[in-house]
Order: structure tokens, then C-alpha cells, then sequence
DNA sequence: TTACCTGCAAAGAGTTTGCAGGTAG
DNA sequence: CTACCTGCAAACTCTTTGCAGGTAA
């Protein structure tokens, strides 16, 4: 169980004040045992129902991103007009359930290693990034 | 080189009617030598600089969805809030070019077999996709 | 003739931005 | 005090929808 003294420590460290929306929103992010996979929306959501003041939207949405570019969170390529975030910044691989639209984080060795064979001069390889789409049975 | 009648029959066949429109937008999309990466903005740009009579951007976006319901383009997942679309319907993988944002098809054999070790009870897969993410060299 | 299709404009969803007021340091 | 942050509303982008008129069969 994190406290807020880590996450006062962890914004600051980043450059970031420690504002009383940021630490809400890193207790709703990371004060969890499990990763958390989340779109803006969802994260409202739970932001609304936690906290007693409300935070403003433009604001999760520049938290959000401020994270994104620090590597505190993740986005996650999914076919679909919301953006996906993960609290797991590791290298990893994810299912999709196309029936809940939930993603589920994938260990690496759930995974073979990915063996690329094919050479592209003149470029770097930022990621390489695994999604499986399931859907439930009927 | 496809023709005008190839384009009439494929949409017949799938109970579509051969309109002006969707016989452009089959050029367009088919009569290539190579498989085609797109947005619906690069599509649409495309149609109006080689036909002369305009088409709707509404009737754009109906018939790249009606065609890839059939199966005859498909949607690729890539993190950003445009959807990108492949004329190539097999099941490949993607380089997706940060710099550029170009999307460029990768050869099956070209990324060794994955190897899915976790089992997902109650689900059934639908798509297994790597998607590796690169950049320029500065 | 009739079901389907197109084009336009309006509406929607998600996201970003400009700016006035607020707050951390 | 000052730079940074928040909240609100407006703006933007991409996409979908409603509807009147057009067209394939």
C-alpha cells in the first residue's frame, strides 16, 4: 500500500507539483495490488465516486498524459477511438476481449520470443508489442 | 490490372450495388501492384485529386465499413485516434513508422511463430497481431 | 417501382486548448 | 511573488446519423 508521501515524492521527482488532483489521481492509478488498465472515462469515473471534490476532465486528461510522457503509465494500441492506459510500464503483451472491451495484461514468457527476421536500415525499433483479440464463447 | 468488371461482380456478390462511387473507391483501393495502407483522410484525398465528380466523405466512410465487414479490407490497431485500414486481408504484422507515421506490411515469416502458452478458458481467439513500432534515425 | 445509396448537414464522441483565477514553493 | 496548475467552455478532429433526393435493377 502506497502512501501519499511516495507519491508527493514521485511527482516531485518528475518535475511535477504535487497538486491535490495529482495525488487523487495517483491513489486511483497505482495505491492498488493489481495493474490497472483504464481509458479516460473509466478513470473519471472512479475519480467521481472516490473522491469528494471533483476533478475537471482537462485535468485527468493532462495528468494522464504528463504520466504517459514520463513512463509512469502506458498506452496500449487497440483498434478503437479511446485510448487504453496500463500502470504496467514493462515491456508486455496484452489480450483484448472484444465481448467487455477489457484488457488483460500477458506475461512475456506467456509469449514466445518474437523473433524478427527482417532488417530495416535506418530505423529503431521503439517496440514490439503482441495483441491477441478473443472474444467470449457463445 | 483489375477491371471495371471485376469491381462490379466482387460487389455484387456480396450484395452491395455497383454505384459510381464504390466503383472509384474499388480503383482507388484495388487496382495497385501492392497492398495498401490507409486513412480515411488519405483515401478521401485520393479520391478527389483522380476523379473528376466528388465524393461525400459520408459515403467514404460507409463503403470502407461495408468493406471491411466483408472481409475485404482490414482494420489495423495502431495507438493514435485514427483508424488505419490494409487492403491486404491475410493475417500479417505491421511496422508502424513513429516518424512518419507510414504503416508498412510485414511478411508472416518474417516474425517467427508466436507461441501462445496461456489459456483462456470460456474465450475464443480472433487475431494474433504484432505490431512493432519505429523511428527515423536522427 | 422500390429498395438501396448518396450527399449534406448536424450531431456525437473523444480530446485539446485558451484563458481567468487559484495554489505550491 | 511567480511559475505552474486547474476548471470551464469552446474548439477540434474523427466518425456516425437523419433525411431528402437520386439511382440500380
Amino acid at each position: 500500500m502506497e502512501n501519499k508521501d511516495t507519491f508527493v515524492k514521485k511527482l516531485r521527482s518528475s518535475g511535477l507539483r504535487p497538486t491535490r488532483q495529482r495525488i487523487e489521481i495517483c491513489k486511483a492509478l497505482y495505491d492498488r495490488k493489481k495493474t490497472f488498465h483504464f481509458t479516460i472515462s473509466d478513470l473519471a469515473k472512479i475519480l467521481k465516486s472516490k473522491s469528494n471534490e471533483k476533478i475537471s476532465l482537462a485535468t485527468i486528461y493532462n495528468t494522464v498524459s504528463a504520466f504517459k510522457n514520463r513512463n509512469y503509465l502506458k498506452e496500449i494500441s487497440i483498434n478503437s477511438n479511446k485510448s487504453y492506459f496500463d500502470t504496467n510500464v514493462s515491456n508486455h503483451h496484452h489480450f483484448f476481449n472484444e465481448s467487455t472491451d477489457e484488457l488483460i495484461d500477458l506475461k512475456n514468457e506467456d509469449v514466445g520470443n518474437i523473433k524478427l527476421k527482417k532488417k530495416i536500415p535506418g530505423k529503431k525499433i521503439k517496440s514490439v508489442e503482441v495483441l491477441i483479440k478473443i472474444q467470449n464463447n457463445n
